[in-house]
DNA sequence: GCGCATTACTAATGCGCATTACCCCGCAGG
DNA sequence: CCTGCGGGGTAATGCGCATTAGTAATGCGC
C-alpha cells in the first residue's frame, strides 16, 4: 500500500520540460514488464551471466533497444564506482595551437589503446585556458569522475597531484617522474636507446664516440649519457670524461675549430642528445657545415631523439625515435591495470633505432 | 534512536581497504559540528548566501579545508542533472595515425571555447578503431552520456543522428549537412569567400575568371560554385557555363594546351576548388608550369580553401581559408545553446580571405 | 507429501550530494 | 498568554543505478 508522502516532493524538477528525457532503467522495466533491478542485471551482464532467464532477458533487451536506453553514467559511477572513463589531463592546452607543442603523438595511442579496451576519453580542459573552473587549488579535483586519469607534461601541480595519489585515485604520468613516490609512470627508455645508438656507431667501425650534451640535469638527459657510457663500456671504448662534452650554450662553444681538433685526436662519431631546443644537434651540424666537412663520410652523427621539425627535413639522423604513440598507449594500458587494481608493470618503452643516412664507417686512414 | 538494520548491508564495499578514501561531506558535518544539509549548503554556497550564519560557515569552510574536502563530481551531477560533459564523436579516429585528416585543427577551437564555458570533453573512442562497444545499431546511445555531443566527419549514420535529434539530445555536426531536418550544424561560408574572392580578382583588373572543379555534389563544392558565379554576376563579368570547368580528372584534361587555349581567349584568372585530393589546385600549378608560365605574372591563381599540406610550402595561394579553430568554437558555442534550451543561430563562419602570392594585376596588352 | 536446493526475480538499500519541507527558538504584536 | 514570524538549521528525499537479501515457484529425492 503507498504512503501518502505527496506532501514531501524534493529534489530537481522531474525532467526538462519540452524535450523527451533520457529513458531511465525503470522506464525499460516497466516497457519489458520486469523489475528495475532485472534491467540492471541484465544489462549490467558480467560474466556471470546466470539468474535470467534467456527469455526475460530478451524481452529486457529489447525495450531498451527501443528505449535507447543509455545508463547514466553519473548513477552509473556513484552506484558502481566506475564509469569506463580515462581522464586526460594536460596543464596547458591539449591541442595548442601550436602544433609542435602538442600532445598529439600521444593521444594517437591513447585513443586507440582507450578505444581497444572500450573505455571513453574525458580531456579535461579548464586546466590552462583559464575557464571556468580552471585553476585552484582543487584543479584536480574534477578528474575524480573519471575511473582514472592520464597527466602529460611535467607541469601537473605536484602537491594535488600527491592528493590523487594518496587518495587511490588511479593516476599515471606520462613521462618519468620520479619525485612523487607512488606516481604512476610510463617513459622513454632513453637508456636502452642511447646504449643501443653507441653499439650501431661501433659495430660500424667507430672507435671514439663523443656525446654533446647541453647542461641541464633533466632525467631525459641524464639517462641518455649514462646509457651512453654504458654502451662505450660494454664495446671497450673509452668511456672516461672526455667522452662527454657538456656545455650550456652548443652554439658558441661547439666551434668548427673544436670539432676539427676532436677528428684529429681519434673521434670520428659525436652523438647529440634532443632537447627542447634541439641546440646541441643544431650545433653539431652548423660546425660540420662551417668546417666543410661531409656527414657520413667524413664524421658519423646521431641524434638521440627526433630531430627538430623545423630543421631540414630531407636529412634523416640516425638515432632513435620516442614512440610517442607507443608511450601513450602504454600509459593507458597502465591506467586501465590500476583501475582493475592490479600492480604496475613495466614502465619503460623501447625506442626503436633509426639508421638515418647520418652514419656510415669511420673514414678509412688519416 | 537507531534502526537494528545491521543484517542487510548492500550496495558496493565501503572503500577499497588498505587506503584512506577521501572525506565526504558527511565527514566535514561531523568535523564541523552541523548536519551534512549544512555543509552541502555553504559549500555549494551560490548567489543566495544567506541562511547560514557566518559563524556555522566558517566551521564548515575550516573543517572541509583542513579534511581537503572535494565534492565527488559524479554524485554532484546526478544530483544536478548534468554533468557539464560535451561530448566529441567522430566516426573515424579522432586522432587518426595519418595527421592529415586529423580533426586537430577543429578540437583546437573546441577545447578552448569549452574550456571557457566550464565543459569538459569526452571523446567517444570505440567508434572506428573496433573496440569494445564498437557498433552496432546504437553504437550512437553513448553520447548520451553528456549534456550534448559534437559529430565531425560525415560519416555518423543518419539514422542514428536523427534518433538523438528526435529524442531532443541536443547535437551539433561540424559541416554542413542538410539531410536530416532538425540537425543543428556549423560550417564554414563557403559561398560568401568564394564570392569575395572574385570580388578581389574582379578589383585588381581581371575580366574573365574561369572556376575548376572537380566532379562532385558535396554541398562545399556547390557551394563555392554559387558564390563564384554569384560573385562573377555582381561584379558584371561573363557567368555563363564556360565559366566554370568542370572535370573528373583534372590531372589529364587539365594540360598546358587547354590553358594557353585559355589565356588566349581572354581569361587572366583561375580559381580552384579545394577537395580532399587536392587535385584540381594541383593540376592548375602543374599546367601552368609546364606552359612556362609565370604564376602572378601571366595569369592569376586562386584556391578557393587551404592549399594541400604536401605542396611547396613557400607558395602561398591567394584564396581563403577555413577558420577550422573557429568552426569549433562556434559549434561549441551552439550545442553549449542548445544544451541551455535555447535556440540556435547562424550557423555559418565567415572564412578570412588569403592574399597569398599568386594573384596579380593581369598581364597588360598582348 | 514434505524437506530442501535451485531457479528466476523482486524488494530494499545506499552511493554522495542538492534540494526542499519542516522544525525549533526567540521575540514582537494582540 | 497565545500567536505570528523570520532566522538558522536539520531531516527527509531522490537523482539512476548496482548490489544483495529475500521470496515465490519449481524440481527432486525418498
Amino acid at each position: 500500500m503507498e504512503e501518502p508522502r505527496k506532501r514531501a516532493r524534493p529534489g530537481r524538477a522531474p525532467a526538462p520540460p519540452g524535450r523527451t528525457s533520457r529513458p531511465r532503467q525503470a522506464e525499460v522495466a516497466r516497457l519489458a514488464g520486469v523489475s528495475q533491478a532485472t534491467v540492471s542485471l541484465v544489462l549490467g551482464a558480467k560474466k556471470q551471466g546466470s539468474a535470467i532467464s534467456a527469455e526475460t532477458r530478451q524481452k529486457v533487451l529489447d525495450a531498451a533497444r527501443s528505449l535507447g536506453y543509455v545508463p547514466d553514467p553519473a548513477a552509473r559511477r556513484l552506484a558502481a564506482a566506475r564509469n569506463d572513463l580515462l581522464g586526460v589531463f594536460s596543464f596547458t592546452a591539449t591541442f595548442p595551437t601550436d602544433v609542435q607543442h602538442s600532445y598529439y603523438p600521444f593521444l594517437v595511442g591513447v585513443e586507440q589503446e582507450a578505444a581497444a579496451r572500450g573505455y571513453d576519453l574525458v580531456l579535461f580542459t579548464g586546466s590552462s585556458s583559464g575557464g571556468a573552473g580552471a585553476s585552484g587549488p582543487d584543479a584536480l579535483s574534477r578528474v575524480r569522475l573519471a575511473d582514472g586519469c592520464l597527466f602529460l607534461g611535467r607541469h601537473a601541480p605536484t602537491e594535488e597531484l600527491r592528493r590523487l595519489v594518496e587518495d587511490g585515485f588511479p593516476v599515471v604520468h606520462i613521462g618519468r617522474r620520479d619525485e612523487l613516490e607512488g606516481l604512476a609512470w610510463v617513459g622513454a627508455d632513453y637508456v636502452s636507446a642511447s646504449h643501443e645508438v653507441v653499439d650501431r656507431l661501433a659495430a660500424l667501425g667507430h672507435r671514439r664516440i663523443v656525446l654533446v650534451r647541453e647542461d641541464d640535469e633533466a632525467p631525459a638527459s641524464t639517462d641518455r649519457e649514462h646509457g651512453f657510457l654504458k654502451g662505450l663500456e660494454q664495446a671497450g671504448l673509452p668511456a672516461g670524461p672526455e667522452a662527454v662534452f657538456r656545455t650550456a650554450d652548443p652554439a658558441r662553444t661547439l666551434t668548427p675549430q673544436r670539432l676539427r681538433r676532436w677528428l684529429d685526436e681519434g673521434v670520428t662519431a659525436f652523438v647529440a642528445e634532443e632537447t627542447d631546443t634541439g641546440n646541441a644537434w643544431r650545433a653539431l651540424r652548423a660546425a660540420t657545415a662551417e668546417a666543410g666537412l661531409d656527414c657520413p663520410r667524413d664524421l658519423s652523427l646521431a641524434l638521440l631523439g627526433s630531430p627538430p621539425p623545423d630543421l631540414d627535413g630531407e636529412t634523416v639522423p640516425a638515432g632513435f625515435d620516442i614512440p610517442r604513440p607507443q608511450l601513450g598507449a602504454a600509459a593507458v594500458r597502465l591506467l586501465a591495470a590500476l583501475v582493475a587494481g592490479e600492480e604496475a608493470a613495466e614502465p619503460l618503452v623501447a625506442c626503436p633505432y633509426r639508421p638515418g643516412v647520418t652514419a656510415g664507417p669511420p673514414p678509412t686512414g688519416p
